[in-house]
DNA sequence: GTCTATAAATGGATAGAC
DNA sequence: GTCTATCCATTTATAGAC
């Protein structure tokens, strides 16, 4: 009945999070299945019962990323005062992508090759992308230009901390400056 | 004698050349030593005579990578007018990172598991680095942070650019203002 | 649902003849 | 220097018993 669903449901779940584990640990291709099955308790055929093969686990955890990255968009009350807005957008999303460098190379570099995201899984990510497109209508920026240009802005200084000086501040420091030169241009 | 020498040497470049043609098609690891091999006529074994390990190619080609970085780097009149050049610098640099997506993965992320650049093959990056640092110095540029905001902006472009438009021009269009915004700040 | 056993493929690396 | 043959390890995935 649905009490087996269930069961299956959690086991899949506790999969996953044992994936995102190992992921942290040894980045996301570092693990092979049997490993995988071994963390959980398992052995490696017994996973293809609740996932048909290994990219499908890749799968799960890029929706999951972005269902996460989505939560914490919604959640994150926003300033109504333009630059303080741009702030608190910069902050929150700087703090998630470089908490999880694997995870971050899942969800914006195409790391895993052969992998590509279902549409189901990319479907979030368009979430992402339009709260964000909205955040910003409000402030009176709509130019695409502008957008661009932040999306560089905020992916170049993620980029540069999470491979340059992992686990340091060297570049979240410069948040603040970098909202402000943006915010001299495109406000 | 000699001339056994630089046979071996002129092996050795065509190896690494056919694995650049091999990474321009299928990406960085997306090639075995077979195929590799195969692609100059020979079989996997033999190249053991001129790598030791497939790794010491990846070596070799992070190497050859930044020297010609290098190379560009010097060979590009800089202009005095410091808009102007950190106009140049912009697109030189941006130009050749975007142009060859594989490198890029090879010399500014980890891509491949495992791999640490050799001291030798780390040195020519050094030396881009003293080339940009001096001329920043030239125009009155000093401060690291300053540094670190242009490396996060240039990067992010550049990422951007070839992860999310690669072929196109949609960020590189940006590059006049984003230079402009740096300026207003940090001249 | 979980297991053992094993297929099937991949791919780096070595031995030793020529 | 190049080859054939092969080793050896890895790893995804399947078959079929329990």
């Amino acid at each position: 009945m649905d009490r087996r669903r269930e069961r299956h449901q959690a086991t899949r779940s506790e999969i996953l999070a044992t994936a995102w584990s190992l992921t942290s640990e040894k980045g996301l291709t570092g693990w092979p299945l049997r490993e995988l099955a071994a963390a959980v308790g398992m052995r490696a055929p017994s996973l293809y019962v609740y996932f048909p093969a290994k990219d499908r686990i890749y799968d799960a955890m890029f929706g999951e990323s972005y269902r996460q990255l989505l939560e914490l968009s919604s959640a994150t009350p926003l300033p109504d005062d333009p630059r303080e807005r741009l702030r608190t957008m910069a902050v929150t999303f700087f703090d998630f992508a470089v908490e999880n460098p694997a995870r971050l190379q899942l969800m914006f570099w195409r790391v895993i090759p052969g992998f590509e995201p279902s549409p189901d899984a990319y479907a979030p990510s368009l979430q992402v992308m339009d709260l964000a497109r909205k955040a910003f209508a409000e402030i009176g920026i709509t130019d695409p230009a502008a957008m661009d240009m932040w999306s560089a802005l905020l992916s170049g200084l993620i980029s540069q901390q999470a491979s340059n000086d992992p686990g340091g501040d060297r570049w979240r420091q410069l948040l603040d400056d970098a909202v402000d030169m943006f915010v001299r241009v495109y406000l």
